[in-house]
DNA sequence: GCAAGGTC
């Protein structure tokens, strides 16, 4: 037996190195192994994994979708090949000598699949190497201590669980993706995907605006009498019992609604019928899972997609425990008080932690999911200080710090008083509320807790009115979906996982399914989900994953084999593809129009065509004719972004507007018809002399045929181009094609003012309304000064650098990510402020 | 190039 090292894996670097530290008692090195961490101490080694290091694929021949008939997939093989091969190769090097290997993945299904597959590459390279399982569901030392002590076995049926899944994904997902690409021709980056979680997610949406298409508005009127006792009013509202006997505010007859209206017009005084005092409690609210986090960040203005973007680099840097967690109860590990007492004298924390350490108790809330993936999200001890985070993580974090203090937080209590009283025979009834506790919302700002204002009043009593309103309102549609929505939504159906619900809906987007936010189906999702309910129901349909966790479950019980469940669902799939097969073309084309029609902006002024958007060979869109060749009109669109059509249209030329979609510089385009007139008639305005070859310019290059350093007489000049957008650029422009950018928004304005430095004008751009003008400058400057802070977020861009510190770097001469990684930890740790080298190794590593 | 699931 070989007496090497003891192998410990775990399923992320960041778990390694905080196990290790555990282990060890803070005694192990880091050191890389393949260009992976591997943390070291007496006789052991610690590494690592990616999530899963291997993955499910078909055999490379059968990767040509033109090749191989889409129905050949579902008895085709799968195999597992390596997709992180550094990782993989660190392994098998540590694994060959070791004398005993533990896995340390997380504790869930997904987790002993991972352990199960570095299991096999371990016994790859060492058939006799005894191999343990251990468990636990927070990294804290007493779990891990315990965990350690007491080694389990692998779960090999649960890690079959997992396999069955990934198989029937894989195959299911392949088969019926190739299908409708192929039947549509949508070969290359447009493919057309379906899947277990992505269909029925699609269906979600498109079935949401199949109610809001259908919905058919109804009149109704409300209304309203103004009550005052003494000098105190407040609002009131008519209701009224109908058939049923209960409580209604909306009158539906117009006539009916007028002659109320009268008759409240005419009343002067209302009497008191009743008055009903009820106090209520309102609880804090449970700790954190991804979910609720995502929520809580998206009604502060975050996507789900950048709120764990976020959140994953607070993780990443230690501010906060693991992001992705289905846990709403903390661990018996975690001691509240300790935690609440690391923020006790912090500038912005302070007060509240202490003041919640003052409790006579301190009793955190619990939510309904235990589970024993991670704890739920909170505060890690180690606290950031503002200058550490950008202005987006700072919020993210309070929110998290925040969340943690109302879970230890007192409930609030509300005084609720309900008036109702009588005027002219008609009910009048007035709700009002008042926070008589303030409790968890003196610490967790988020909720809304604002009270509505009823005065005492007593039974009996009689109160002027002092105006009447009469309100004609519609029945609104449903509304849509918003991101936050959606994702709680797939939860309670118990689609995708915390970790990818987000990537879901992402990927939706991607895939030209839907469009804005909230999201809005296309015309080709709601084809592809007609197909999918006609043809292939279980795609679609949430059904497909509860099945599919029965079957996992029966497995991971012994009850059914990997191969049972599997052959199954390929049968199921062979029944729906012979439906698909006989219907592929009326499939395809219904598709393929669907997918015109998403493209289509108007008719062609030309030739009578259609105009549709279109993508050059560079990668940049346009607006062509459908009937190119023989029509060869085109527009141009703005090379920023991915153009998306929308609903309303230009009056003088009939074609949509259009929007143009670049994450957070998403802009509105507008008609390009318009946007091409505009320019064709504006002249261009020359403010100087081009740097390149205008007069005094050195030309860098001889140019052959030329003289060397002769200026060619450029000028520079303010230009709008029929894109939509506008710059500074030479007048010899094709031949000379220097240029600086322009900001797409408000008014250009040449100023007397100059620049001594590049002899330029300066420039100022002013903007309808009361938006202040924003002095540009010198373009030549500003473009300098637009570079430099492109590479400051750049460096932002690397984990654990936000805003200041990116700012501190380029104080301390590293421009960019490419100096960054050049430079010596320690001579930059010695400049820059509270940075240690151990931190600028870690941005190394990050930035790679 | 397909899915969904890890992780970055």
């Amino acid at each position: 037996m070989s007496n090497g090292p003891e192998l410990i894996i775990t399923e992320k670097d960041n778990a390694a190195r905080r196990i290790a530290d555990i282990l060890s008692g803070e005694s192990a090195e880091a050191e890389r192994v393949n260009g992976v961490n591997v943390y070291k101490w007496g006789g052991k080694r610690c590494i690592g994994l990616s999530g899963h290091v291997v993955g499910v694929d078909f055999p490379p021949e059968y990767n040509d979708w033109r090749d191989v008939e889409p129905v050949e997939l579902i008895d085709a093989p799968v195999d597992k090949h390596p997709t992180q091969e550094n990782i993989v190769a660190a392994m098998r090097r540590l694994a060959r000598r070791a004398r005993r290997v533990v896995i340390a993945t997380d504790y869930d299904r997904e987790g002993e699949l991972i352990g199960k597959e570095a299991y096999e590459i371990v016994r790859d390279v060492n058939e006799d190497v005894p191999v343990d399982r251990v468990r636990f569901s927070s990294i804290t030392d007493r779990e891990v201590t315990e965990a350690f002590e007491n080694p389990d076995e692998l779960d090999f049926d649960l890690a079959a669980a997992g396999e069955a899944r990934q198989i029937i994904d894989l195959v299911w997902g392949a088969a019926l993706t190739r299908f409708l690409s192929l039947s549509a021709r949508q070969l290359g980056d447009d493919f057309i995907s379906v899947g277990r979680v992505q269909g029925p997610t699609l269906k979600l949406i498109v079935d949401r605006e199949r109610e809001i298409d259908a919905f058919d508005p109804e009149d109704y009127w409300e209304l309203f009498a103004d009550l005052e006792q003494g000098r105190e009013g407040f609002e009131s509202q008519y209701f009224y019992l109908d058939e049923d006997g209960n409580e209604a505010e909306r009158v539906w007859d117009g006539d009916d609604a007028e002659t109320a209206y009268e008759t409240l017009e005419n009343a002067s005084s209302a009497t008191v019928e009743s008055v009903r005092r009820r106090t209520r409690t309102d609880d804090p609210p449970a700790p954190f899972n991804t979910t609720q986090f995502i929520r809580a960040a998206g009604s502060i203005g975050y996507s789900a997609q950048r709120a764990m973007s976020i959140a994953e680099d607070l993780y990443t840097a230690g501010y906060m425990t693991y992001p992705r967690t289905d846990n709403t109860v903390y661990p018996e590990d975690l001691d509240p008080e300790e935690l609440l007492s690391e923020f006790s004298g912090h500038r912005t924390f302070g007060d509240d932690a202490e003041s919640l350490l003052d409790q006579d108790e301190i009793e955190p809330t619990a939510g309904d999911n235990e589970t024993t993936d991670h704890p739920p999200i909170h505060p890690t001890g180690e606290l950031p200080s503002p200058s550490d985070l950008s202005e987006d993580e700072w919020e993210v974090y309070e929110l998290v710090v925040r969340r943690f203090f109302a879970t230890v937080a007192e409930s609030a209590e509300w005084e609720h008083l309900r008036v109702v009283a009588d005027a002219a025979g008609l009910s009048l009834k007035a709700n009002g509320k008042r926070l008589v506790t303030e409790g968890y919302h003196a610490v967790y700002p988020y909720f809304n807790s604002s009270e509505s204002f009823v005065p005492d009043v007593e039974e009996g009593e009689e109160l002027s009115v002092t105006d009447t309103r009469i309100e004609a309102k519609q029945t609104q549609p449903p509304r849509r979906y918003g991101q936050s929505r959606l994702i709680e939504t797939m939860e309670k159906m118990g689609i995708g996982t915390k970790a990818t619900r987000h990537d879901v809906i992402q990927k939706l987007y991607d895939r030209g399914y839907i469009e804005s936010d909230p999201p809005k189906p296309t015309r080709l999702a709601r084809s592809v989900v007609e197909a999918g309910e006609e043809f292939a129901e279980l795609i679609v349909s949430e059904e497909m994953t509860a099945q599919l966790e029965q079957d996992m479950q029966a497995i991971t019980r012994g009850e059914a084999t990997l191969e049972e469940v599997t052959d199954e669902s390929r049968d199921i799939l062979e029944d729906v593809f012979e439906g698909l097969m006989s219907s592929g073309e009326e499939v395809g084309k219904h598709l393929q129009e669907s997918l015109k029609a998403d493209k289509t902006v108007g008719t062609c002024p030309e030739c009578g065509g259609d105009l549709v958007i279109r993508k050059s060979r560079h990668g940049s869109y346009f607006i062509g004719c459908d009937s190119y060749p023989d029509c060869t009109y085109t527009l141009p669109l703005p090379s920023t972004g991915k153009p998306l059509i929308m609903e309303d249209s230009c009056d003088e030329h009939e074609l949509h507007h259009v929007k143009m979609l670049a994450g957070r510089k998403t802009f509105v385009h507008g008609c390009p018809l318009c946007k091409a007139e505009e320019a064709d008639e504006q002249e261009d305005l020359v403010i100087g002399t081009c740097p390149e070859c205008g007069e005094g310019a050195a030309s860098e290059t001889p140019q052959e045929g030329g003289d060397e350093g002769t200026a060619e007489g450029g000028e520079l000049a303010i230009k709008r181009l029929r894109s939509g957008s506008r710059l500074v650029g030479c007048t010899r422009y094709p031949d000379c094609d220097y240029s600086l950018p322009l900001p797409r928004r408000g008014d250009v304005e040449v100023t007397d003012d100059s620049c001594e430095e590049h002899d330029l004008p300066k420039i100022r751009i002013t903007y309808d309304g009361d938006s202040e003008p924003w002095d540009l400058g010198c373009p030549i400057c500003n473009y300098r000064e637009y570079q430099a802070e492109q590479n400051g977020s750049e460096l932002e861009a690397v984990k654990g650098i936000g805003e200041k510190t990116a700012q501190k770097l380029q104080d301390a001469g590293i421009g960019d990510v490419s100096a960054l990684k050049e430079a010596e930890p320690d001579a930059l740790a010695d400049v820059v402020d509270g940075i240690g080298p151990d931190t600028v190794r870690k941005w190394q590593t990050n930035a790679d």
